[in-house]
DNA sequence: AAGCTAATCAACCGCCTGACG
DNA sequence: ACGTCAGGCGGTTGATTAGCT
């Protein structure tokens, strides 16, 4: 599903990684973070360009990210902040942890976009928002993920009350629960520790290196 | 089984913005 | 003030897979 690889006419290869190139830039990236896209792939050894890299380390590599099917209060939560906020996916993949703005627009063009649309009915006596839709709530309540955490249980059921404090509070929710979720989907040896720089004396590199970086 | 179509999603492209000299 | 560069974003493409006839 990805587009066959090619070398450009600058030399530069294009195309599906492969899994020796995913190694090198997760390596490399793991031991000095990436504080110049356009030069890394130079230093890492690849034949790529800087925001090739930048692209498969966002959207494939990054730790954290998680793969697979959406819940359903995952798809609610986009559904919700795509009518607040348009097509601005990098916003609305923020509120998603674990999720790319690429996989978040690839997801809303492939499934939800399609689906009927939320109607919004403001109450101008009770100054009240509240919504319908007509999305198949029985899937609901059989919606868990992947690990077995049923969120779903754990907040309450995600009472979609939009332009309040409630609503707030519930995507602070489903976002620590998803940031526990991811945690707890790293691997044992995955740790956060300070790299110290002793590296190249390249100019460019200084100053970006002694930070926290990832590693395994 | 073969051919066609739709769905999926990784990757690319072009543009915009902010930082810096 | 202007030009350049890097990073980031949203739109689009295209290869592969799944499903249908």
């Amino acid at each position: 599903m990805v587009r066959t690889p090619f070398i450009d006419k600058n030399g530069i290869k294009r195309g599906a990684w492969s899994e020796d190139e995913d190694n090198k830039l997760r390596a490399f990236i793991q031991k000095f973070g990436h504080p110049n896209w356009r030069q890394l792939p130079k230093y890492a050894g690849l034949m790529r360009c800087g925001k090739s890299c930048r692209l498969r380390w966002m959207n494939y590599l990054r730790p954290g990210l998680k793969k697979g099917n959406y819940s359903h209060e995952e798809e609610q939560l986009i559904i919700k902040l795509h009518n607040k906020l348009g097509n601005r996916w990098s916003e609305i993949a923020a509120k998603l942890p674990g999720r790319s703005d690429n996989d978040v627009k690839n997801h809303w063009h492939a499934h939800l976009k399609k689906r009927p649309r939320l109607t919004n009915t403001y109450s101008s006596t009770s100054e009240q928002f509240t919504e319908s839709s007509q999305f198949d709530s029985q899937n609901h309540d059989q919606q868990s993920y992947e690990d077995g955490y049923n969120l779903s249980n754990t907040i309450n059921g995600m009472d979609w009350i939009e332009e309040n404090n409630n609503h707030i509070k519930t995507m602070e929710q489903l976002s620590s629960i998803n940031n526990t979720l991811v945690e707890q989907s790293l691997p044992n040896n995955f740790q956060i520790e300070t790299f110290d720089f002793n590296f190249w004396s390249e100019p460019l590199f200084d100053d970006f290196w002694t930070q926290s970086f990832f590693f395994q």
